[in-house]
DNA sequence: TACGTAAACGCAAACGTTTGCAATAACCTT
DNA sequence: AAGGTTATTGCAAACGTTTGCGTTTACGTA
């Protein structure tokens, strides 16, 4: 898998060390599929390597997104990772009656972001950041749920 | 004041009893002025009521919440409160290098959620968000500092 | 290949926040 | 005004996450 070796190319261009324990975790977000909570993440690499230890866990996955090797996002409450995107990086809309997560092109802040930057000089962190919403499905099914 | 004792009829109302806690927190969170960190109106309350429980103090802010008494905006990692804003309801804009908040007018982030509603219906909750990004006296004493 | 050094680890304690529970007290009824 | 009911409190323990620290180990150098 290219995205993999990308990722071990960053660690050591910026002089970080190459350990098993971050090797499986890379895998485990890899392997994953979609978005995973650090409680699953820890739980497979347990399964794996018992002296697994969840301080490594939280460390590993924050080292990940400052390389940008792995995405942050915030779905009720807790924080969930990705491998990046190789399409590009998106938002996320997620319901928060259902918990589904949906992917949004940047192209529909980017006009937010620019107003701001006209009218303020505010310059707002839109790169990764989930929008809570109500989404369609469960818009339907449970009419009376309005935002707070 | 009149917002306090809005806040005291929104409790009676629902059927909430009016406790010399919850009396406090609100004495705190109106005199305070702006945003108020749960640390500060817990060491405040604690210093008038040497009882005060770090719990009871949660517990009041959220119901305060609940009933539309006070507004949470979380301000770097932490969750912050004030009293509802009589002039309406507004986004605060924080600037992660000083930590500063601006208020923004919703009407900013109207049009946005115009969009998703129409393009995915997805309804956000847009309500009382704050937009983390870097502002503009931090920008201009910062070059260095952009989102990563 | 063996050695030295500094990064990364596992462990345990601390942090801020939430929850369970028995004791207390606000408020309704009389 | 006194009593009963039940929401609210203070306390303590638990939660998910972060941090400090002594030990281990990856990796550059000899």
């Amino acid at each position: 898998m290219v995205q993999r070796q990308q990722a071990i190319d960053a660690l050591r261009e910026k002089g970080h060390r190459l350990t098993p324990q971050r090797i499986l975790v890379l895998s485990i977000v890899a392997d994953g599929g979609g978005h995973m909570g650090v409680d699953e993440v820890f739980r497979r690499a347990k399964e794996a390597y018992p002296y697994m230890d969840i301080a490594t866990v939280y460390r590993t996955l924050h080292l990940f997104k400052d390389l940008g090797v792995v995405t942050e996002v915030a779905i009720g409450e807790r924080l969930h990772y990705e491998l990046v995107d190789p399409s590009g990086p998106h938002h996320h809309m997620v319901c928060r009656v259902c918990n589904g997560a949906y992917n949004l092109s940047p192209t529909y802040l980017d006009e937010f972001r620019d107003t701001l930057l006209e009218e303020f000089d505010f310059e707002p962190d839109l790169e990764h950041f989930a929008i809570t919403g109500t989404c369609s499905e469960c818009r339907s099914e449970n009419p009376g749920v309005h935002q707070h």
